[in-house]
DNA sequence: CGGATTTGACCCGCGC
DNA sequence: GCGCGGGTCAAATCCG
């Protein structure tokens, strides 16, 4: 596999065939899919697991949820709050976005480093799981292309980066803060 | 040599 | 209670 760097749709470099190709207009694009799913677009994630303590133990080693078959994009805003009675569940924000590349490794700017790798069912291509290099910081990303449209990488964000941004990335960088923004956590 | 990847095994939640 | 699906760990491997 050859590693791609820089490779960003988000980007200026007029190379992909993203449907926008205006500045700003990139970001809204993603916004719209999160609009989309608060509307109910797709189907609701469930963020209701937590994680009461971090891995220490190799007994301890489940955490997560589980999706469904489809690719939902969930976040911390879910009102899971409002039919659960007092559980103690610590909202996990996951965020998801789809984009057209060619490459699954969309550079963010944040070092992550892959731990694991599973085949999805209903799907040729399989799911890649990484987590954010960075003490402290838990933060995982999942990415998964459709089966329909291998054009399209659908990338998942669970958590929050706690650290500035270890690499340069201009336009990213511009789009995550609007994102931090736009979420209440 | 150190850090990142790879890949199979393991483990858990849920549905039947 | 078992099987399936999904997520994570960990040892071995690869690469710079």
């Amino acid at each position: 596999m050859e590693k791609f760097q820089m490779l960003f749709p988000f980007s200026s470099t007029g190379s992909s065939n993203y449907p926008v190709s205006s500045s700003m207009t990139d970001s809204s694009h993603v916004f719209h899919n999160f609009q989309a799913d608060n509307s109910g677009g797709f189907l609701g994630l469930k963020t209701e697991n937590h994680h009461p303590v971090p891995r220490t133990s190799p007994e301890s080693n489940k955490d997560l949820n589980s999706q469904s078959s489809s690719l939902a994009i969930g976040s911390g805003t879910e009102p899971q709050a409002a039919k659960k009675k007092g559980e103690k569940k610590i909202r996990k924000p996951k965020y998801a976005f789809q984009t057209r590349s060619q490459v699954d490794i969309l550079d963010d700017g944040y070092r992550w480093r892959k731990y694991g790798q599973k085949a999805v069912k209903n799907n040729r291509f399989p799911r890649s799981y990484y987590r954010c290099t960075y003490q402290g910081c838990d933060v995982k990303k999942q990415v998964q292309r459709l089966t329909k449209d291998e054009g399209v990488v659908v990338t998942t964000y669970e958590g929050m980066h706690t650290h500035p941004i270890e690499k340069p990335n201009d336009n990213f960088e511009h789009i995550l803060s609007q994102m931090q923004v736009y979420t209440p956590f």
